[in-house]
This record gives C-alpha cells, structure tokens and sequence, in this order.
DNA sequence: TCAACATTTGATCATATGTTCATATATAAT
DNA sequence: ATTATATATGAACATATGATCAAATGTTGA
C-alpha cells in the first residue's frame, strides 16, 4: 500500500466502491500480459501484417512488399508476434511462410474495428 | 511504390499473393486508428483503469487508490483513453466519476483473456 | 474572499519503441 | 565450394511513452 493510498483513504476515496471493485479486479500478471497483447497490436505495421495473414500465409517478402516497408522491419516485427504467440511460421526452402497462430485475432479486429469506425 | 518493392518485385514475391490480400487489406488510415486503439489498451494501468470501470464508474482518487499510482498518473491516463472515446465522465461536486464509453471494451478483454491464459 | 480539496496540466526524465543499416545465418543452385 | 537469395539479428538512432513533481484550475464550504 503505497503512500498515495493512505493519503487518499483518508480523503477521497469512496471506501465501499475501491473494496466492491477490489473484489473481482485482475491480478497484477494478467493486467501486464493483456497489456504486453494488446501493445503488440498496437502498431500500424503489425496491424497490418496480421490483418494480411487474416486472409492467406504470406512469406516475410511478400509482408514487405504489400506493406511497404523493408523486410528487415517485417522479420523484426514478426519476431514480437512470433513473441507473443500470434503467428506462427514454416519454411519453405529459402523462404519463411508466415500464419496466424490464434483464433482470437479476428474477433479482436472486428470489435476494433466497430469502435474506430462507429 | 518504394524501393524495397520493386526489388521485391523482380525476386522473391509471390504476385499472386500479395495481390490477393492487397485486394482486401485495410486502408491506411483504418490500420493506424485501430493501432491507436489497441495502443490505448497496451499499459498496465489502462488495462487496470479500463477493467476497474467495468465494474462501476470510479472517481479519480479512487482508481488512482485503487490501483496503486498518483492521482496524476491516473489523470493522465484518462486523458489518453478519453481521447480514444474509451472513457467518459461527469463532475459531481470536487469529484470527477469516469465510466466506460465504449461498449467494445467488454468483448476486447474476454478475447484478450482468453488469448493470455491459455 | 479564503482555505481546502479533487483534478488537470506542463515540464522533465528515464526508459521503451520502431526503423534503418550492416552483418550473420540458412538454404538452394551452379 | 561458391554464389545468390531469403530471412534473421544486433547496433545505433530518433522518437514516443509513462511516471513524477510542481503548479494551475475548478469546486465547495467556512
């Protein structure tokens, strides 16, 4: 209990509402990994690179060049998505063929994208 | 059509692919706002306020109490999310209660959640 | 009006992020 | 083996981010 805390518990703070909420709040890890999830879609580029993998695999080169930027960018990315379990990939002689790894994405795009365009 | 394309172009990129998925891919614009959006969601503390006001609406010093930062902190924080029409709110007295504005967010963390903890 | 309280805001600072470039690795073809 | 191609990686750099502190704003009650 930090300094602000007891600051707070004797000023402000709705005691009732804090405890209610307390109650049923995440756990420190859960908030931090939902967190590091949702960081890792929250950059165009990847937007974009698992949007693509939404509709077909797709090697790092065909990702760089439908996305316009170098593949070296698109290996770096693909390397936090690959971090955070959202694609996975196969080889294929000298190239790498990237997938979505979860079921989730597209629902996570869908409500998304009904919040950014509504 | 930047360098790294037509390089690209003339090696390693399946035409077909790329034109398939470019057929279907998000505008600019769309990717960078949905970006924004999960961006919003990407920090502890947002995933902590945001959850939290599932719950019930919650007045600055209680979140800040609540989850353990500044008053400050929090307080920018909302401004973040209110930005992104996450988060809305109403003065009652000294007292500013914020609660949700966004009828996604529910949907957004069950997906999230699931994702995490399996 | 003044004092106390709740919140907001701006400046600052340390850290994180995303791209680029150069280089390394891995596979295929000659 | 050597070369070319596809991808991955590490270093470097500019920019973005998130917390804190101090100060400003807005509200209430004396």
């Amino acid at each position: 209990m930090s300094e602000q805390y007891v600051r707070c518990e004797v000023s402000c703070v709705n005691e009732d509402a804090v405890t209610e909420v307390r109650q049923v709040m995440l756990d420190e890890d859960v908030a931090v990994s939902l967190a590091e999830l949702f960081k890792a879609l929250g950059d165009p580029t990847r937007v974009k690179i698992l949007f693509a993998l939404l509709t077909r695999e797709l090697c790092v080169c065909d990702l760089a060049a439908l996305i316009g930027v170098t593949e070296s960018a698109v290996s770096h990315q693909l390397r936090l998505l690959r971090a955070q379990k959202l694609v996975k990939f196969r080889r294929e002689g000298k190239n790498v063929y990237y997938s979505l790894d979860d079921s989730h994405i597209e629902e996570l795009f869908a409500q998304g994208l009904e919040h950014v365009t509504e």
